[in-house]
DNA sequence: TCACAGCATGACCATCGAGTCATCATACGA
DNA sequence: TCGTATGATGACTCGATGGTCATGCTGTGA
């Protein structure tokens, strides 16, 4: 729901194509209000029409159903994610400025969209375990989507010794659980308002992490 | 839906209250599962009443809706993680032990109830916000409800000197906290199956928490 | 200015499910 | 055995909502 990931897309198109992408873009936020405030169910097409300022059948000129609206919400979503990795792993930083910058953007991120995010975390669940798939396969396939870019960047940071050789994924994995925690409590309303408390907050949590994975020296310092 | 908080509370009624508690009791069980494989909108009554084996009317003559249905059962979870709570605290037992033991079973019963337990948590946290109430205050009340026991036996250990004097409402909360780390790892399927494995987790967390809540000695000692 | 393509629109339709109620089955007391 | 009360039942009602489509508007190019 970043203005980038709309505007970043249509550049140099046609007029039309652009404008056509920006209403689309505009019924895609108004499903994000009106899914996160409703959950998936309780939503009407109607009011998602309204709060986009359209008529409910010019939705399915954008949409094939309820059921894909909420689908391209939950894309956006996870591409919004993808791109901070992408946007904090393309600049020139150590593994350790990396993980930070990426944790402070993404609760940036889940904190502005929350209801959403939350919404779409259930209605996923939901959807997963209920045509009997296998629900982590599934689950797994998005997360491992949206961090790949740290994957990669701690796989480097393996290659330049400032991260002890193991897979990557799996610490990528161990990162992301860390950084639930901050979910957890954003979802408690426990959270830091000020800038300044919350990088203390992700300071401490990726201290214990970059510790953790540091490349093993001799002199063992912190 | 422990069978336990259904013929406990029957002892000595005439029959014809002790089926008709048990019709009701039936019915919440079927709602358990429906609810929590569904989820509260896509959960029918007709579902709920066949898996019940009765007619959809009968359960109009047991609740006076969907939503009341629905309070029950959640009335139901609330009763019985209390139970476990009291039957704990009842015994004669040092408060390490008494958590131990209600960790394990509240985690046991999270593990046998999952499914309810988790949309009870998602309508519960759905409905606080609906209807502008603070969901902080009114979350706090149920879980307080719940632990009420333990905050008392904490108050005890207090008394008798294994645990450090403060508010042992503010320790019974913090001690819930800690428990949610079973919840989120039950989610993910991560938690072990044997009852041995279980347990020396279950040690492990117990042991970080006593050790921050004993009383504070000259020896240090942990 | 006119014709046409593309698109917005909201009245309309079909479905679904919560809630009702007339009817029927059963138990029990007379 | 009969009459009554209690309670189960599921066909039915009715409102809500996802999805459709005939209509009309707007901008563009001839």
């Amino acid at each position: 729901m970043t203005d980038e990931s709309t505007s970043a897309r249509d550049e140099n198109l046609p007029r039309k194509e652009r404008e056509r992408l920006m209403r689309r873009s505009e019924i895609l936020a108004a499903a994000f209000n009106v899914f996160g405030e409703k959950g998936f169910e309780r939503a009407t097409l109607d009011e998602i029409a309204e709060r986009a300022e359209f008529g409910k059948g010019t939705l399915y000129n954008y949409f094939s159903s309820k059921e894909d609206l909420f689908a391209a919400a939950f894309q956006r979503l996870l591409d919004d994610f993808r791109a901070i990795a992408d946007e904090v792993c393309g600049q020139d930083l150590t593994v350790r400025e990396c993980l930070t910058e990426y944790t402070m953007r993404s609760v940036a991120y889940y904190r502005e969209h929350y209801a959403f995010c939350h919404t779409a975390m259930q209605e996923h669940y939901r959807r997963s375990v209920e045509d009997g798939s296998d629900t982590r396969k599934d689950h797994q396939k998005n997360v491992d989507y949206t961090i790949e870019p740290l994957a990669r960047c701690l796989d480097l940071g393996m290659e330049s010794g400032q991260v002890r050789k193991a897979d990557p994924w799996t610490y990528a994995h161990i990162f992301v659980g860390l950084i639930d925690h901050f979910y957890l409590q954003l979802t408690r309303e426990q959270l830091p308002d000020s800038e300044k408390d919350m990088r203390q907050q992700v300071d401490t949590l990726i201290t214990v992490f970059c510790d953790g994975i540091a490349a093993k020296e001799k002199d063992g310092r912190h």
